[in-house]
DNA sequence: TTGTAGGCGTTATCAG
DNA sequence: CTGATAACGCCTACAA
């Protein structure tokens, strides 16, 4: 009916003035407390009537169940864990926000954590959140060992990226970071590029020796001797990449090309290639690797192997979801796409 | 003593197989709960002797309170809400680490959302964050109405940023754009340039539009009339400013510097300019605003306004909590700084 | 199918 | 200063 608004129904209004309790709407209903409770979780099957009263007073009366209360008397609490190393970062940028998405219209709500690479921080928010009593624990690039991380799922469903591990509560979803390289490794060789420099990422992180053994492979697959001095140490950040092109540079071996192992450092090398007055790609060709959402503006836009982090965060929640459902996820994440762009061309014919 | 790690002390090794009650530790140290309780929140004076026991037995337990319960009782969930409009952004993410950084060595978790810079689901979170019982609210850049934000703010504590509002429990931290915006262009008439090209923001932003008076406002107190031509929309994405100067190239009317309102769309426009052969500085001078983490890693750095994102986490959450403990928040954003990089250089003498 | 009773783990209010 | 005794709001046997 167009009745004008009533001052009553104060809930889409968002003034939450008195907490309406699942026992009100059941006194209106005029059924019983569990009977509500009953309805509103699908607990069982009731009757067509008391069904319809109930959903009406919910409306009316604009309840909205307390999870606090709910997580206590049932032991879920409908959110789940996210350990992040850096939130602000636009790889995880990406991936929490894929799992914000898939976890929304479940009903779930994820509760980030940053765990800044840093081990005793990572054990600091498993416990957190296990404290929070969270359903499940999302751990994005753990850098705990195998170990801690399977004692987690022994009390709680563990959902890790980055990693090659399985368990009875626990999944991983990892990228071929191997193939990537390769990938990117033998576009380059195919650009006619034999002195390829390659900027290591952390070699911490299993990810980033990954990466490195593809770029070896990738040569050798071709024939050409791989050069230590032409791989230079990075940390995965800008600055490490600037460094590296100052050492290349500096050493006098020449180079065609840079194969950094993530789109930070060639962000980095790229400024150094510029302060030394050399042009991507016409003197050195450049190619990245994550392919974070400003590497298309780089100028020139970079080439480089793309990291679905979107599709990874997706996949993680919904793996999470199933796992918790009790089912065996089967999620794969995609393999590395290469992406050509203007920072790589044809090698100088000498 | 140097013993040897025994097996019963299970807690720090993060294996929470029985949950521990305060009942259990008030058992084990011969107190009634509420002592413990009392102990644990310093809610009351207690004797040295039983907060001794209690103390060592909650250690020996490895007791953690549970904070459902906690919250259920109390009414308090030590928990604030946190309502961003991208989580993955450079920006936001640097904002909500200065948030996090703030807040946990106080005992609060944040618990982020996002919005999507779209009104309804804003509102939707704040839902949902009421519903959760938080303690309080922080809204980075609102897309709400004044009143919808007072309305929350009538049964929570509120901080909102970019934008000016002051009420009972309600805290604003607002940034200066005009002076920002003024302090950039005023760094480009001084080098020589007075054909200054400008790329708006997405003006349904007020920052947007303040950003555009303050461009306006150097120009003519410098005595350099405001052309329209030279002023074109952009939506604070890189794409927009990449097509802004498409545009500008397109009509034919001479510029030798740019100022984009954002760094986002500075990146795009160097892109651009890249395109069309023009290089930054040597023909076109680059002004961005923000400061994002990687713009001083643009090729080359660019020059633009400081926006101290990580600074406006802290000074939110530290305001939300003086809001939280009763008292009136006084914290101020820093006035803007002009970071002077290579991408503005003096203008030809034609 | 539906109602009653008890409990989830804390905190708060009251007596002592 | 300290210990019972209620809530807090909901779920889940158990009984009807």
């Amino acid at each position: 009916m167009t009745t004008h608004s009533a001052p009553d129904n104060a809930a889409p209004a968002g003034n939450p003035k008195t907490p309406v309790t699942l026992e009100m709407v059941a006194k209106l209903a005029g059924v019983s407390p569990s009977t509500v409770s009953r309805i509103l979780n699908g607990t069982a099957v009731v009757s067509e009537a008391k069904r319809q009263a109930v959903v009406e007073a919910t409306k009316t009366l604009g309840f909205v169940p307390n999870p606090l209360a709910r997580g206590l008397a049932g032991g879920r609490t409908f959110s789940i864990g996210v350990v992040t190393q850096a939130i602000d970062s636009p790889f995880y940028g990406a991936a929490l926000r894929g799992i914000e998405d898939e976890l929304d219209p479940m009903g779930y709500s994820p509760l980030f954590m940053s765990a800044h690479w840093n081990p005793t921080a990572e054990a600091r928010c498993l416990e957190l959140l296990h404290a929070r009593r969270v359903d499940g624990i999302v751990v994005l690039m753990p850098r705990l060992s195998d170990s801690a991380l399977l004692a987690s799922a022994q009390s709680l469903p563990v959902v890790v990226t980055g990693r090659e591990l399985r368990g009875e509560r626990l999944y991983s979803l990892n990228f071929d970071n191997f193939a990537g390289a390769f990938r990117a490794t033998e576009h380059l060789l195919s650009l006619g590029h034999t002195d390829i420099a390659f900027i290591t990422g952390d070699e911490e992180h299993p990810d980033a020796s990954e990466r490195h053994r593809g770029y070896r492979a990738a040569l050798e697959g071709a024939g050409v001797a791989y050069n230590p001095l032409l791989v230079v140490p990075g940390m995965y950040h800008e600055v490490s990449g600037l460094e590296a092109v100052n050492r290349l540079v500096a050493q006098q071996r020449p180079f065609t090309a840079i194969f950094a192992a993530n789109d930070q450092m060639a962000t980095g090398a790229a400024l150094g290639l510029y302060q030394h007055g050399l042009r991507v790609p016409q003197d050195v060709s450049l190619v990245g690797f994550d392919d974070l959402p400003n590497s298309v503006y780089a100028t020139p836009p970079l080439s480089t192997i793309h990291q679905p982090a979107y599709e990874l965060g997706r996949l993680a929640a919904a793996s999470m979801l199933q796992l918790i459902a009790g089912e065996q996820p089967t999620a794969q994440l995609p393999t590395p796409e290469l992406l050509v762009r203007a920072s790589s061309a044809a090698a100088r014919t000498l």
